[in-house]
DNA sequence: GAAATAACAATTGTGCACAATTAAATTTCC
DNA sequence: GGAAATTTAATTGTGCACAATTGTTATTTC
């Protein structure tokens, strides 16, 4: 039985776009590892604390309106930062269904520890801010274009 | 008590390349979703399924370096692939530590099914294939030079 | 104002992803 | 030739990620 011949190149696995955003999305998440490991943090963890920094006494709701994650995934992380001192779960009183996630003191103080693993994590890009930037923006094009293609 | 300002623009999560990174491919993920479903197949046993119509007979260490995965996320991943029925997992003989994965006819036969996957991702992507190539260019070398960072 | 509907968080179940450990086989070095 | 080091896959445990369901609370509709 002769083998057949798999010679299509969009099925080969160096020309897919998908693996080139999936292997870089690892790479970036074992570089945070280490220094988010010193804020006891892991990297989804920490991004739910950018979204409070900004903004204190979210909704899970709202949260994960500005992660794209949901109840499912956001409820059991925001229990694990609980256990971790940094942040408050308080059912809203004016809707029941709400539940408000407000940063507690150890919470807010570890912004000032957070500063520098935006800049360990340039330095580990290569530091072309410049070009980063670009990347960043084609990125969040092609992504909008996803979501707006599957609604 | 004044709360603290939290100003400091790198921490800001619209301007993290990371975040781009990060919900770009969970959005390639959901678009690949129902593509997938009619195959039976996940992303991550998709790109399995790429490396090994790429080439037949693969060690569970030599898939895991294409795809920069370990055997704990890949031994299960693959059990479930013999339970799809598109792999056979079948130690070596010349030296038992070694386990070979093989296509089956079924896997061998889902090649013909796939064709049309990434001609839709390339549609729902928008359709301009040179900046998108562009696009996995920059991302490879990002992912590259991260990984030479944490070695 | 009662019933239907919608909104929201929590829960359950499946499948990655990876660190750390274990066990077995092979290779290296003396 | 045999002890020690190395290689390899499997296992275990933690933490996402998401679909589907559940239960509660608000809101809308009649």
């Amino acid at each position: 039985m002769p083998k057949r011949n798999h010679d299509d190149p969009a099925l080969k696995l160096d020309n897919q776009l998908c693996f080139a955003v999936y292997s870089t999305a690892h790479a970036l998440t074992r570089t945070y590892k280490p220094l988010l490991d010193a804020l006891n943090l892991t990297y989804p963890q920490y991004l739910v604390m950018l979204v409070l920094w900004e903004r204190d006494g979210m909704t899970v709701k709202a949260i994960g309106q500005r992660l794209h994650l949901d109840s499912g995934t956001l409820t059991p992380l925001l229990k694990r930062l609980e256990t971790a001192g940094y942040v408050r779960r308080q059912r809203a009183s004016d809707d029941e269904r709400q539940v408000n996630i407000h940063l507690t003191e150890q919470g807010q103080a570890l912004y000032e520890r957070a500063h520098s693993v935006p800049q360990e994590i340039l330095s580990a890009s290569g530091g072309n801010a410049r070009n980063l930037l670009a990347l960043k923006q084609n990125l969040l094009q092609l992504r909008d274009t996803l979501n707006a293609a599957g609604d």
